[in-house]
DNA sequence: CCTAAACTGGCACGGCCGTCCCACTCCCGA
DNA sequence: TCGGGAGTGGGACGGCCGTGCCAGTTTAGG
């Protein structure tokens, strides 16, 4: 009958890829909450029944949305550092767009409620982490590494919500990964 | 007709308190969408009408169930912090009650779409660096009281959405606090 | 004591929600 | 070529939602 996971056709893969991205797109808009069946199946202009016959649920498409939503930015950070370097960080969060990423943090959060989701999040720290290791050129488990995320998952965090003035922030992580590096 | 604000009679006021309590309690139960009107009301044991009476709107009464939320929750940890000392921060992340503040970041972060919780969210951190700041007796200005902040804030949240062992939890912290502390 | 304001509580409207159902069409493989 | 499963789409059901309404009741203050 219903699929609700990888469908066998062409034509019906491209489709749930399409409500997949509707999905993203409005949880990162309006948040969470904006992510109705009717509002995916109306922005990826698709009946309404296409999204329970893709998906099982909600829930499924949600937590689906959040691990498309967790690899694309994780891939948009990695780019950003390679090309501006790690202090240049702060900047990059108050360039792009706030919104996708209040999406993904009201995602994270929620993921405290519910152990599929909670399994994306893990996912989630692990790829900043990983992020910070490679560029600072140590090993992931490293309590440098560590702490340093913690700093600059912090930060990030508060910038996105509260909109401190940014200059504090530069400084702050200027501050931190000056702490962070290694001794040589 | 309606006051919407501090009501005139005691009896009004008690029974607008009884809902903010209610509200608080479903937040932290249920998380964000299961603070509705009717679940308030039912929850007080009041009728429906009560919660349109003493509150404008529901945005209204979430805003101060927040705000009641970040009052609380303060004076807590700064009673634990006085009994148990800053590193023991862990196991009072561990000990309390999860729900109550996945509830409370929760709506830290929808304050990041909303700017009259976005003022509630910064008491929130205010008062948390503040609490840093007296603990290590420097000002709360310092970088240092500030830093810490950052790392203890995400070991928090991590530990109540990802759930990972307790122990490296304490480590980090315990190495952070080792950092921050003064020169002397 | 008595009147106006504060308060009560039952009710209903309109709307959006998730999900299910079913007749229909299309396209792949035998 | 043709049968059947994959895919489609329109509609409907039952439920919960926020909010407004209003006749009734209580209570403070003159």
């Amino acid at each position: 009958m219903t699929p609700h996971t990888p469908p066998p056709q062409e034509r019906g893969r491209r489709r749930r890829a399409t409500l997949l991205t509707a999905a993203v797109d409005l949880l990162t808009e309006g948040g969470f909450a904006a992510v109705t069946h009717r509002a995916v199946a109306r922005r990826a202009h698709l009946p309404l029944a296409a999204t329970t016959y893709y998906f099982t649920s909600r829930d499924q498409l949600l937590a689906e949305a959040f691990a498309q939503l967790v690899q694309t930015e994780l891939t948009t950070i990695r780019t950003w550092i390679t090309d501006h370097g790690l202090t240049a960080l702060a900047d990059q969060i108050a360039t792009t767009d706030r919104h996708r990423q209040l999406g993904l943090w009201e995602l994270y959060v929620h993921a405290g409620r519910d152990p599929v989701l909670q399994q994306i999040a893990r996912r989630w720290t692990d790829g900043c982490v990983q992020l910070i290791a490679e560029t600072l050129h140590q090993p992931p488990g490293h309590p440098r590494v560590r702490l340093l995320y913690t700093t600059v998952s912090t930060l990030w965090l508060e910038q996105l919500v509260e909109q401190r003035p940014l200059d504090e922030t530069r400084t702050l992580l200027a501050i931190a990964i000056e702490n962070a590096s290694p001794p040589t």
